[in-house]
DNA sequence: GTGAAAGCGCTAACAG
DNA sequence: CTGTTAGCGCTTTCAC
């Protein structure tokens, strides 16, 4: 009856329409324990017939909680941070709240955008993976000053608190590489990542101490630390087959990479595994459907985005800071292009 | 020197320490032109001692604008949803938008149910992908009659407005099939999609006709309709497999259902491609690292996404409600599975 | 069990 | 150019 042309529908309209007031309202539809069954079931009926939806902005400012999970991510478009985005939106969902992406592109002054606009959003809690460049993370002050809960998964500093879900880089790196040398490769190289990121710093150590603990060499220029772009792929590649002791076991900081290397490696004359082995830290799906396929230590990208998620909706509600390292297991996927 | 122990710095407390007015103050921060340069600097001064950050809530309920949009997706763990997802932060980022990311996980309920909540949030506008069981759009009319816009992409809807951008399904099948027919195959088969959903039946629509331009039969139980998931792919390359007339060439409707056959016939005594050749609806990076490498139709996924935000901004912006069908190009990415 | 009133932090007429 | 005054829609004491 009352068909104003006001575009938004709101408890007063529906308090007004009942004779009611307006905290009432409210109060019924959060289905407050002190309103009578009665009441609540004509509220209810009045909401659904004027068309009336809860407008999360108003509700927001009153009670300074937005509900909104902030996600700042390098990309999306790899199996890793693709599955984790989903662990993390799945938790964050059934918990009540909705997740905001961004991606930094690697890039360490999108991420500091990102984080100011977030905190500008005033969303209750951020989950984050850093990219290759930060090498310092005062943009995630903001969070900390402000007691909003900061989760970091994978590539975390211990600088700020929060919950840190990871994996043990070192230890993926090293059993890898052991795996190599138990393949009976001798002359073993590593395709690193960039070395300020200390999850390429941890797998090259892994990768190091593996040969000193075999009492294997490490041969000049057989670590490479690079940026993992394909240029970079190309130019180690390039640069190895050229060497006169050119590696027969080869393993990469990424999953990428390593696929990269895979298909280059046919432009010589190379059989894998048997002249050359691989292995790549990070899988894909692809690396078992290729020809050969291609051995990874797998992270459980999934379950570190939920793990991720829940420390930090725990954190947000239960006030405890959730400080804490959790550390998924990774595990070894040896295939065709490392067992011989 | 006021060290308030409130946790929110406002406007209200740089005015109070300027001894000028609020509104004041906001029109600095937004740079009005109507301000003078001289209050302004001392505005943003204050600003930054204070430690002064936007309230994003409480502006967009004064200005009902979010500049948040709201994306609901399938899932996001294939390479077209990844890249149009990255499309899509992109545009909006650049536009000045935040985006919210919902996994349907091709469930109509939980469709429904992001639709409401991403009401409720009060986006700017939503860019939609269907999942495979939406047959009816009716959630979306909340939007539509708020004069939220709504853009899809890839499986979208005629029957609500505003700015579609898709492929041209039937093309992209029809020269898919075409190309097989082209290579040799006589005995053609399909392996297709839930005929509920349009894409789909466009794709299987554009298979009939290109076997029929060429003269070809449908031969019995080539042409499969099913749900895509890894079980319907088993059992159909079964069924496939134990025909009299076995067909010499697949055409499958997704590209993991091409990944997944194209593995499965190496349980079997078959050539690819002399004696069946293989070729996908959709691409993935992995299809051409395999062997052998399969052949495509390639959607761009990441332009896809970038045109359905730009012309979401444009409806939210321009007011104009940017209905309109915009066509994106397909790819026919011929390898080895087929070429012969 | 329900109402009145204040306020969350910002913006936007309307004055001057 | 700047200040005053109302809100935006909802929540939340504090009364009754």
């Amino acid at each position: 009856m009352s068909d104003k042309n006001k575009s938004e529908v709101t408890i007063n309209d529906i308090a007004r329409a009942l004779g009611i007031s307006a905290s009432t309202v409210s109060r019924s539809l959060n289905d407050s324990s002190k309103i009578s069954e009665k009441t609540k079931s004509r509220v209810r009926e009045m909401a659904v017939e004027l068309g009336y939806e809860l407008n999360l902005v108003a509700s927001s400012l009153s009670k300074s909680k937005t509900n909104l999970i902030g996600v700042i991510i390098p990309r999306l478009n790899s199996q890793f941070f693709s599955q984790a985005v989903s662990g993390i939106e799945e938790v964050a969902r059934q918990s009540g709240y909705q997740i905001i992406i961004c991606q930094s592109n690697e890039d360490f002054t999108k991420e500091c955008e990102m984080a100011k606009v977030l905190y500008s959003t005033r969303v209750d809690g951020v989950v984050a993976c850093l990219s290759k460049e930060t090498t310092t993370v005062e943009h995630f002050n903001v969070f900390i000053q402000k007691k909003v809960p900061v989760a970091m998964f994978d590539r975390v500093s211990y600088a700020i608190e929060g919950p840190k879900v990871v994996v043990d880089n070192y230890e993926g790196a090293y059993r890898a590489t052991e795996h190599l040398i138990a393949s009976g490769c001798t002359r073993l190289a590593h395709l690193a990542g960039p070395q300020n990121c200390k999850v390429f710093q941890e797998r090259a150590e892994g990768f190091r101490d593996a040969l000193k603990k075999a009492g294997l060499p490490l041969l000049p220029r057989h670590l490479l630390a690079s940026d993992l772009n394909e240029k970079d792929v190309r130019d180690s590649m390039a640069l190895w087959m050229g060497l006169k002791e050119a590696p027969d076991g080869i393993f990469t900081a990424s999953a990428t990479s390593g696929l990269l290397m895979l298909n280059l490696v046919r432009n010589y004359n190379v059989r894998v595994p048997e002249d050359m082995a691989f292995i790549s830290f990070g899988n894909e799906p692809c690396n078992e459907l290729i020809t050969p396929s291609l051995s990874a230590v797998d992270m459980p990208g999934l379950d570190m985005g939920k793990a991720a998620a829940k420390h930090l909706v725990d954190a947000i509600e239960k006030k405890q800071n959730g400080d804490g390292i959790f550390l998924k297991p990774i595990q070894l996927l040896i295939r065709n292009s490392s067992f011989r």
